[in-house]
RNA sequence: GGGCGAUUAGCUCAGUUGGUAGAGCAGCGCUUUUACACAGCGAAGGUCACAGGUUCGAGUCCUGUAUCGCCCACCA
């Protein structure tokens, strides 16, 4: 009997929660517990999303594609292991619970002190961490929920602990005084990311030291003066070729200073009088040429953007110095020119504080520092970066994402990883007076522990090992590691990909995964960047309770070829609805018109049937061949069209008549290739609709498994 | 400023080694035929941004122009 949940159109509402229970249940998303022994892995590691947020289009796409792509392995028979994670966003969960607390009770982080803030954190994360778990759920993402990470959960933290321990033993991680973003309102550095640039109108000054300095320079600010130390220009500029190497001494507005004059292949002698003011410790290109010079580094501006220098200066915000400086070149006779120009400003992102650049004590990582490996070979942390993309180890399905990643490690510097926050993975050194002692706990009474935490790329850089098990020497890790894929929005690149392949080819002496895979950004109508404060978010969900989560995972990947941004189409997601409730219809009639027979039988296709068959079998061709290469934008394509305008359209309807003749040979023959079609049509759709194709397939009277989760791939009569 | 893309039907976008242009949605006409009106059938719609070049042949390769966008650097 025809099950009576056919009578009425697709409802997704109804079935998504029981399937994915269905799922779970099961156990097989975990990958010990897939049938028929199999051996090789296939496995992704889960771009963790913040796990105090909701889920947005971007990672609703995020999941469907990887889901897509897991399903479909599984169904290939590998060992296929897909992590889910939530990450601590740790900026933006401690400036929302601080914000939460500001408002509640009006204390301060301070306030409360360290501890207290970080343990009120633990409890807002655990209070909020099942809306974006349960949103993943409803996905239907077939992640293996036993193997669920959290970036500050205590096996995370001790491995974080353990990478920062040993790079520092390979002398990789040094404290140094470098230029660093500060925020003299926020009273913090920050990092690149966090900057926002505001085009502002300025004043070029252009002027000398003194009476006898022969070079003249410009400068928009120009109170940092006062901390020259050098004047660059150009190794094969002629105009000031005879001044290299000369040293002169002035008075700079009660300042004296000493300036070398050096040439730097760094400078640009188009712009300006094409000669540089070298001011090292509140200019970060300065300061680089100040170490390939070996020049001083006197810092002239506080941490509160006062100056603190001797003379009228001292004591000074910035912009009065400013004035004042100016004020005396003209008394002086040494400013030549002024010229308004359009100039941009470096602002924080939090505060709109001015950023200073200033030189601080700070945790770096050395990228092109000579590291010994235990088999002896010398290597670099930026060669281990170009080799895993030079050797093919690692390749990006997108090409030009790979000169991107090329541009950006060739100009990569030592990476900045110390935030001065509370809430991350609080760097393990120790200090009592001017020992300093590296370890995880306290080495006693009187020590005390750096007050920063981690730059949270450097957790998320371990995120493909440690989710593994890493430190230690796991199975997970020996089978799983590297991964095959990653995959993630372009638009995280630099900061997340490098990392992990930084880290992997540190620890592991190997590559994190194999595939690099980046997805476009998801706009709006408009086209533009989904973001809280344009509040044009889209809840994926939402659209789900409309459309069914099917249709919003298959609008969502169609037509979005890797790399290319898409903008989410109300009407596009109402499409594949109806594709949805297309499949449901076509399972009922074949169904309905294939009861009581008995596919074991041989049976004696027609020339017409054996050329549906056939055509059945080059779809399933191109859509393997799709998945392989990653391209489940045309694999899904391939696959909808088959079934709804080959299958639906023309197999079906030409069978009516035969379904309602008299030819009892043929009539069994047609049920037969109907049956055939539709079950291998549910297994092609599957990694893209999972809900209703798995809704149908429980309803199946005859099959080769007991849930499409882990029905085999079907394969193709043609090869 | 350096690097990298995009420009194809009204809208959103595919088009994988060069061989007479495709989809979805919108829109038009017809059809309520027991799988489905969340449907079917049919028609319409494009000098593939522009200008050159290579080629028997270019949406596809090369050069230039225009417009839009992304990444990096930030400029003395």
């Amino acid at each position: 009997m025809l099950d009576p949940k056919f009578l009425k159109p697709y409802d997704a509402q109804s079935s998504e929660g029981r399937i994915y229970s269905t799922w779970e249940n099961s156990g097989y998303c975990n990958p010990d517990n897939l049938p028929h022994n199999r051996t090789e892995p296939f496995s992704i590691v889960l771009p963790p999303p913040n796990v105090t947020g909701t889920l947005h289009m971007g990672s609703a796409l995020m999941l469907a594609l990887e889901d897509m792509i897991v399903r479909y392995k599984r169904m290939q028979g590998f060992k296929t292991l897909w992590i889910p994670g939530t990450d601590s966003a740790a900026i933006a969960t401690q400036a929302r619970v601080e914000k939460n607390i500001q408002n509640a009770e009006g204390k301060s982080r301070y306030d409360l002190g360290r501890e207290e803030l970080l343990r009120r954190i633990d409890v807002y994360v655990e209070s909020t961490k099942n809306i974006i778990i349960g949103q993943m759920r409803a996905t239907g993402a077939s992640l293996d929920w036993s193997r669920y990470a959290y970036t500050m959960d205590a096996e995370r933290y001790s491995a974080v602990m353990h990478a920062f321990i040993k790079m520092y033993e390979a002398g990789l991680i040094y404290r140094g005084n470098r230029i660093v973003n500060w925020d003299p309102k926020g009273q913090t550095t920050i990092s690149d990311d966090e900057i926002v640039y505001e085009e502002r109108d300025a004043m070029l000054y252009t002027f000398t030291y003194g009476k006898e300095f022969p070079i003249p320079i410009a400068t928009t600010r120009p109170e940092t003066k006062v901390g020259d130390v050098a004047v660059a220009v150009h190794p094969s500029d002629e105009r000031y070729a005879e001044y290299v190497g000369n040293v002169y001494d002035a008075v700079f507005c009660d300042v004296p200073i000493r300036i070398t004059v050096v040439a730097d292949h760094t400078v640009d002698r188009e712009f300006g009088t094409g000669a540089v003011g070298v001011t090292p410790a509140h200019s970060l290109a300065d300061w680089d040429i100040a170490d390939r010079h070996n020049l001083q580094r006197p810092q002239v501006i506080n941490e509160y953007a006062k100056m603190t220098v001797e003379g009228r200066l001292h004591g000074k915000k910035t912009t009065v110095a400013r004035e004042e400086v100016v004020a005396w070149l003209r008394s002086e006779g040494l400013l030549i020119t002024e010229e308004k120009i359009k100039h941009n400003v470096a602002t924080a992102e939090r505060t709109g504080g001015i950023i200073e650049p200033l030189p601080k004590l700070q945790w770096f990582v050395a990228v092109n520092k000579e590291f010994t490996r235990p088999d002896g070979t010398v290597d670099t942390l930026k060669e281990v970066m170009r080799r895993a993309v030079d050797s093919g180890k690692t390749t990006f399905l997108t090409e030009r994402f790979e000169k991107q990643y090329r541009h950006w490690v060739e100009n990569l510097r030592d990476w900045c990883i110390s935030r001065q926050i509370w809430f991350g993975h609080r760097i393990p050194v120790w200090y009592q007076g001017d020992a300093s002692k590296v370890q995880v706990t306290s080495p006693g009474e009187g020590w005390s522990q750096d007050e920063d935490v981690l730059d949270t790329w450097f957790s998320s850089g371990l995120w493909t090992m440690t989710t593994l098990g890493w430190p230690n020497d796991t199975e997970d890790l020996r089978t799983y590691h590297p991964t095959a894929l990653i995959e993630t929005g372009y638009d995280i690149l630099s900061f997340w990909v490098a990392r992990m392949i930084l880290m992997s080819g540190f620890f592991l002496n190997d590559v994190p995964f194999k595939t690099v895979y980046f997805h476009g950004i998801v706009r709006d109508g408009q086209g533009r960047k989904i973001s809280k404060s344009l509040g044009n978010n889209i809840d994926p969900v939402d659209l789900a309770a409309k459309y069914g989560m099917d249709a919003v995972r298959i609008a969502l990947i169609m037509g979005m070829a890797p790399g290319t941004d898409s903008k989410v189409d109300e009407n596009k997601i109402r499409g594949y609805k109806n594709f949805a409730n297309k499949i449901w219809n076509i399972a009922r009639f074949v169904l309905e018109n294939t009861e009581g027979t008995d596919l074991t039988e041989t049976h004696v296709f027609s020339a017409e049937d054996q050329e549906d068959l056939a055509a059945l079998s080059r779809t399933v061709l191109d859509v393997t061949k799709h998945m392989d290469e990653y391209r489940v934008d045309l694999a899904a394509d391939r696959a909808y069209h088959y079934v709804w305008h080959t299958f639906a359209d023309e197999v079906i309807e030409r069978a009516k008549p035969i379904l309602k003749g008299t030819d009892a040979v043929a009539q069994r023959a047609t049920a037969a290739k109907l049956y055939t079609i539709l079950t291998t049509s549910l297994k092609l759709l599957h990694p893209f609709m999972p809900f209703v194709t798995e809704e149908i397939w429980l309803a199946l009277p005859q099959k080769d498994a007991e849930l499409l989760l882990i029905a085999p791939w079907p394969k193709s009569a043609i090869q």
